[in-house]
DNA sequence: AGCAGTTAGTTTGTACTTCGCACAAACTTA
DNA sequence: TAAGTTTGTGCGAAGTACAAACTAACTGCT
């Protein structure tokens, strides 16, 4: 399935910008901003505010961005003329008099975002308006262990069964894959329970069938733009998300954009080391976080403390049994929730973000695991005056973040937010 | 002593630019870029260019930064009317034919930059120039648990005295401080070993006593940028800075600028946890790395082992004594640079900077030092396809780094150099 | 000596963006 | 009905980067 034409608005520079990153390639360090590219820029950042604040007026726009108000007009008339953004109807000021506001927001049926989330063994697509909406989702399963011919024929079969919903061609695909992956090549580096996937060149392959823009990072950098974007990093400047189950891993929105690190290797918590020649990790060494915090740890202590069904243990359900009045079950889950926080302790101490989203088991365990692990933060954290630590969980379905994260993913990679 | 004119050449917008701030003020978290900010932030980054590249021609930045050759005269144009900068002679070209260029480079007689180094006990403070250049070192003591008002009376004596070597006022004043520092609001919180200084809102008070832009950050950050400025860490957009001693530190230049944190808070590495409920460290918790990679530690081992004079222990003495043939030397070596490796490795698995420079004990080290912080390192870490991870000392005099890197301090916020 | 070729730096005019001002539209309050 | 307030829109001004064409200065070849 291909696309013959580009959506007529583009989201900033979609081509490799030619300027740019020709000085990039030409080992350049440094990069001025060029005029054009500053329209560019402005226009990324006003619909960037769009997503922060939800629907709002030209003149609050201005407000919130510190221009003139005649800026903002030259940004958005286009936008709204390519049906891009859609004007609301004037909705009754909160303030005395004037002319009601008209308040701005994203296009219901402007072009659509292809997102993938890409797990050991399935595979989710669907298509994300830029309101959010999550649209035409389906599944599919492939042999971890199989043919890449076969794992392309069925992503393909997959993504083309959902890009086939669109109206119009989709702005891009974004990719959320779990294992390691480097963002800037745009392959799959190796995926511990998919060998299928090892070394894949997957952006490459899409790029080619679906003639669109495609962006692959790894699952919880996906996990961090959902939650900037429609979650409770919406809005944020400085955050981070973590995520604990099988493996654990984190992403950083820092000043304002995504932290991706050299080749996007940045925010493979998993294996920082809390426990110097602790236990053996499957990576091979000792005393990393995953060995402590992930849940294998979590099984393995509730067989020793003779909890019942320790294989299928879960922060949810240790939550419900102490809950529920079993000491063994809310020892453990301080245990967990301390160990956890070990790993957010040297996040801060590092990073000092102050925010942190939780996904993954913990977040099962809800507002109680959050609080938990948020007290032992505190204890374990060397205080500054004045610092408040939050740390929330995305109630979210966590399937939906990541999508939303993907499809995310192709916005901030072509909305130039950053400079 | 007090200046009355500034500079007559602007570094960027010297002023609490307006606008930008005024935004920041009113809760806004967009911010558009102005086309009069588009300026500041080009001439800015043919400065930067300047710093790390060394005298180039106008040409020279040009493809440098990718755009045109007019464009940069345009910039260069003013700031050698004002003197910031001079035109060096006619080098011959290593091209055959051609006019030959006229490298551009900083005046040694424009105005220089105040720096002031804090440690526990001392004073130091000096003028720098944009070359680089050390000049007016003046050095003072004070009683670290004596009176605020005495510690106040020294230092502005000893700023008084190098400034007054400046035959025009500085463009700012640059402040490293040990401890705890809030940089946002110009204050010290806390240094360990100095009572004297908690709270103290040095920034305010500099200001207002030299009238000059003042900044202050914490020792590490000054380490970084003055690494970045004339070290090892020149013309590179993402590395760190790594302090061992009595306490550990560290500092980050991520994405072609300073990392802060929130209120300046980020790289207090020294209490992040490497041994869960591990030795008890000063900081009341357990494990922090900084209680088995600083010097207490190596004292505490070197005694243990019976080393010779092992209260005096440093690492550069180890290296030596390995060097002579020292067995329980060279393991004690050993057994250190793993422990500091970890912190690295924490950083790597982070950040994935894939560069450090290393400051304090352990550079005293030299090269054999960091070739085996590297191995460990190298052996700790997980490791990802053409990742090659560098570790460096930096073999200046390192008060003289630090005394840099808080001259480059006030030129890093000046300049505008993010946007 | 003279000419072609090459590179550096400048002049001139163009395109693009934001800003300030003035003004019409639309609503509230007295 | 009139005054006041807020929103959104033309229009010209100011600032910036860019492209083309030009001069300056040097090398190499005839």
């Amino acid at each position: 399935m291909k696309f013959d034409s580009q959506p007529s608005y583009s989201l900033g520079q979609r081509t490799p910008a030619s300027r740019e990153v020709a000085a990039g390639e030409n080992g350049g360090n440094v990069t001025l901003v060029s005029q054009s590219a500053l329209g560019a820029i402005n226009r990324g950042r006003v619909l960037q505010a769009l997503y922060d604040n939800g629907p709002k007026s030209r003149a609050d726009l201005a407000r919130l961005a510190g221009v003139n108000r005649t800026t903002i007009t030259g940004i958005v008339q286009p936008m709204i003329e390519d049906q891009l953004l859609v004007e609301g109807d004037a909705s009754p000021s909160d303030v005395k008099g004037g002319k009601p506001a008209r308040p701005l927001y994203f296009n219901p049926d402007a072009p659509m975002l292809g997102a993938v989330l890409l797990l050991p063994g399935t595979i989710q697509a669907c298509l994300v308006a830029l309101t959010g909406e999550i649209k035409a989702v389906t599944k599919a399963e492939f042999d971890p262990v199989g043919d890449t011919e076969a794992f392309i024929a069925v992503m393909t079969k997959t993504l083309t069964a959902t890009l086939s919903e669109a109206h119009q061609a989709p702005f891009g695909i974004g990719v959320a894959s779990a294992g390691m992956i480097d963002s800037d090549n745009g392959t799959i580096l190796t995926v511990n329970l998919a060998p299928v996937l090892t070394g894949l060149p997957l952006v490459a392959i899409l790029q080619e069938r679906f003639s669109l823009p495609v962006v692959i990072d790894h699952h919880p950098r996906a996990l961090l733009v959902g939650d900037r974007w429609f979650g409770p990093g919406r809005g944020q400047q400085n955050f981070a998300a973590v995520y604990t189950g099988e493996v654990l891993g984190g992403a950083f929105f820092i000043d304002g954009k995504v932290y991706r690190g050299l080749a996007g290797s940045g925010g493979e918590l998993g294996h920082s080391v809390v426990q110097i020649d602790g236990a053996l990790c499957n990576c091979g060494k000792h005393g990393c976080w995953e060995t402590v915090a992930a849940l294998p740890w979590l099984r393995k202590e509730a067989a020793r403390m003779g909890l019942p069904h320790p294989k299928s243990i879960t922060c949810a359900r240790l939550v419900k049994e102490a809950d529920e009045g079993s000491n063994a079950a809310d020892e453990l889950l301080d245990r967990y929730t301390r160990n956890v926080a070990f790993g957010i302790v040297n996040l801060q101490q590092t990073l000092s973000l102050n925010s942190y989203v939780l996904h993954g088991d913990v977040a099962g365990g809800g507002m109680r695991a959050a609080e938990l692990i948020r007290q032992h933060v505190e204890q374990l954290v060397v205080k500054r005056p004045g610092q408040e630590i939050s740390i929330t969980v995305n109630g979210i379905g966590e399937g939906h973040t990541a999508l939303r994260g993907a499809a995310g993913l192709v916005l901030s990679s072509h909305l130039k937010l950053v400079i």
